[in-house]
DNA sequence: TATGAATGAGCATTCATTCAT
DNA sequence: GATGAATGAATGCTCATTCAT
């Protein structure tokens, strides 16, 4: 029933159900049976997309390189991001929806990626783990509007990564 | 009826006109008075932010140093965005609902910002008008979250403009 | 599939299909091979319960004393309809499901039941066949009440037999 | 908005908002302008006759005889539960809706008129306060065939009070 | 024959908008 | 002009019924 991921990519979550299921080709009745609430439909394609940004960020693990592994992991998360507008309008909502057991992985791997950045001189020390669903989500967000050309993202993301980057900051951040 | 900026500010486009209405202690039917649909009412706070955006622009056109002058039009630009939840939802839709004049002004405020930021060497030449409001709008969006400390969009915004540097970037932005 | 009595029995006449079948412990598809309709397998239970009381009410009929018989009728009658709270709901409506035949047999012994217990001089002669169901539908219906005392509905009819002894009127019936 | 009662009588619980909006001559909005909710609708409505009940009740209490007090009393309240179909099916809820203040008047006052008619000698010793709405429901339920005569309920509780003679009791009730 | 996933009409509720006072 | 009660289209969700497997 995923097909169904489309109607909210497009509308965000304002989607109405009976086009969920209109574009899934099925019945309103039929979308219940599979999530019982709106809201259940909803947190479940964030979470599956959650997956989608940890299994990136996992993957990004493997790397040698610190500085590639910590930027590989922003850029596979953020294309992700940039690709459903209601998983990011799901973000910017107080209540994270999710297990917690996803985010404390993810926390965990982004943690490591971090650490070994900061390590190894590469990313800025002052960066905590709090600031980086702020950079990819505001990524993800600017890139909502759909005239934007598709690239939009991608250089909002390397100027932040430039910005990332321990010999480029003009000083600490703010606290 | 400003003060129905408030209600808007808090509950982003979700707000509902009764709701208005009562938080400026007068009658819905007053409200339709002065804006004759909920979605000029938006636009009408949409325009009133994006005034005093334009107008911190204004005044950082002052400025001598050029680069100083296009990062404090920055800071003040996203300072107001930082505010208003409803302002960067609006800002994330397709159609933009300003009066041209405003926008034209606008955008020819910021190229000449950009053109003498670039003149001097600060700014990464390849920076195009159109990345400005994916920058600001992007942490604006980013610190929708009321649990985040109201830190977040200054150490965003250090980022960026850390990235935005000449000197810092680590080759050109992607087209 | 008369196990799915127990669900009418609990949750009236609003019992779901579906919970008829799980309870029954097999599909809802093969409860609608038995009963083409909700309305039909409603009506089912009904007549069953329905030939439960004629039933008693023919057992009746082999009691010498007319008082007696009568009076063992009703309590028989009444212990039936107050087992099933559905039962009673379908009574209280316009429209009888039932087939003639059962309904015919039913008048015929309570009628005999009446004129003996009439004739012997112990009940009211102005009481008819009509007054009989409301009698003991409303000591069913009056039975719903969960929390009430298993002995309501055998206080209730305590009442009404002695009301109905044709020694106690204190008038006759208004008609 | 009380014409809306007509159409919980015809229907019952079942009635739908629209039906009452139509019934009523306005739009369902309205309809919920002044109940929140269908439940607190119903729930007014059941009020509203509750509060008739106990106006006739407390009207009783200025009859001189007791007994006469308290037959007057049911036969004012079963003359208004017999009214209405929706009441009736409240009152067939394990919850009461009721505001405890009314209840608990409603209890002092029957209390008070069975006590007196005891102590006159009329009235079975042996019935208590729970048995009064066993009895009145009872009848005002079985009422709800609108196919029977307009005196079937006077019939009921004729039978009813004779039983509730004191010098009528052919035994003590069952507990 | 039995199953239970799929269907979709139906219903309670919300909220932008109107208009009589 | 200002008011806010009234409106009703729109939306999330339920559940009796069907039918492919």
């Amino acid at each position: 029933m995923e097909g169904a991921r489309a109607v909210f990519a497009e509308h965000g979550r304002d989607a109405q159900m009976d086009d969920v299921a209109k574009r899934s080709g099925v019945g309103v009745g039929t979308v219940y049976r599979h999530f019982p609430t709106k809201e259940a439909l909803v947190s479940a394609l964030a979470v599956s997309l959650f997956e989608q940004v940890l299994e990136s960020a996992r993957a990004a693990l493997e790397i040698e390189d610190p500085w590639e592994a910590f930027t590989g992991a922003l850029w596979a998360g953020v294309e992700v991001l940039a690709s459903d507008r209601a998983f990011t309008e799901i973000i910017g909502q107080a209540e994270m929806p999710f297990e917690t057991d996803l985010l404390t992985e993810m926390n965990a791997t982004y943690l490591t990626l971090m650490d070994r950045a900061k390590a190894s001189g590469d990313l800025r020390p002052d960066v905590v783990l709090d600031d980086i669903p702020m950079f990819t989500c505001g990524i993800g967000m600017a890139t909502v509007k759909p005239h934007q050309c598709q690239a939009a993202w991608r250089r909002h993301l390397t100027v932040v990564i430039d910005g990332l980057r321990a010999a480029n900051a003009s000083g600490p951040l703010p606290s």
